[in-house]
DNA sequence: TTATTTTTGGGGGTTTACCCGAAGTTTTAT
DNA sequence: ATAAAACTTCGGGTAAACCCCCAAAAATAA
């Protein structure tokens, strides 16, 4: 007998999850969470084999949780279950002691086999999952370029000038307002272009926002 | 006896919905469908009374598989369901056809009701989702500047202009790959500018990427 | 201390973006 | 069906952006 937690904000989908596992003669639902904190409470009072967790869970996020119960209870296997195909939310919760991550998209046949090979000790990840670890691993260095590894160093006065040109000020508005001539401001914006690589101020602000560089 | 279309891309949650359905004996889950092309595909087909449609279906957007619905079968009432409670998302599909809007962390009993309600001619809606059009209807007007519901609607070629302003192209560039003058890709750029209410091409380019309009 | 980067700015020129107007076509609404 | 609205297509003119050259004071790093 496996006893299982299900942990999901959704209530029609706990719902619709327990009457698919009230079936199963070999699987009990000892329980429902409908947040983070709740998750812990009921681990504390309850035998639990296994949490079928939502990663995106209110109040405490699914991660968070899933780390607090591999730390409190590392014979409770944690099955994660999300929405989104998302690279970031896959390895983070994998890093954090979930033993699968199955997408809400997966059918009845696949959850019930999901729920007795991570129960056994075993792993499990959805189809789709794998391929984007795969991806993921893949485009590692790409990633690493990519993000702001090797972003190049804006001075205080080009990130200044960077976000009133993301602001739609024109050159001359941009001068008035930090009190230089517009050819400082000229000269700013041409670092910037050469710095991003970038071929006007439209690419400026791509980048800008790309990178989170604003505000 | 009412007959039920469960019309979501995830799979899981459709069994589940159809494990709380077969429970009442007044409810018959007639089929169900993963996109929005086989809802319409399984109408000409059956006998439905009811679709239980999620407002954020692939290939189909749900917005435009509910007023094909309501369009082309004016019996068949459309209870729709999503994970947002979202103003733009409600007062879209209720402007198409829809009767009811249902998040899914409703509960099992609310679902029954609704579903009861709406097959027999009236309306339903969460306490949430009423509160969330209450908001939007004394909001209006900052509504209409800031969310989606309301963007202006740009036409093809404004689109295509858009994509390649935002990849840093030149008026002439993208006359030449549009095939059309320069004079016609800045009037378009021109009406842009107006619609989206920007100054400039930057200004294109930041709402453009806020409003994922790119790609 | 010395070297490097940053900030500041000028002169002069080319290219691009933006504004005003307008005509023919297509789409939408009544 | 017919009027209204929107879309696509351009020309002429001006303001702005972008480019090349350069260089000195100020701040920062070695």
């Amino acid at each position: 007998m496996i006893n299982i937690l299900i942990a999901d904000d959704h209530t029609m989908f706990v719902d619709g999850m327990e009457s698919i596992l009230k079936t199963e003669v070999d699987l009990f639902v000892a329980g429902r969470s409908y947040d983070g904190p709740s998750v812990i409470d009921f681990l504390k009072e309850n035998k639990v084999n296994l949490v079928l967790l939502d990663v995106n869970l209110p109040g405490m996020n699914g991660i968070e949780v899933c780390k607090e119960i591999t730390a409190s209870y590392p014979d409770v296997k944690v099955l994660a279950i999300s929405m989104f195909n998302e690279e970031s939310f896959v390895s983070e919760i994998l890093n954090n002691g979930a033993k699968g991550y199955l997408l809400k998209n997966t059918g009845r046949e696949e959850l019930l086999k999901a729920i007795r090979t991570v129960a056994a000790g075993e792993s499990y990840f959805s189809k789709d999952v794998t391929e984007t670890i795969m991806k993921g691993l893949m485009n590692q260095r790409k990633a690493s370029a990519k993000s702001n590894a090797f972003f190049p160093k804006l001075s205080r006065r080009e990130k200044e000038v960077l976000k009133l040109i993301a602001q739609e000020f024109t050159t001359q508005e941009i001068a008035d307002s930090l009190f230089i001539s517009l050819k400082t401001v000229e000269s700013h914006r041409s670092s910037l272009l050469s710095k991003l690589n970038a071929r006007n101020s439209v690419g400026l602000v791509r980048i800008a926002i790309e990178n989170d560089l604003l505000q």
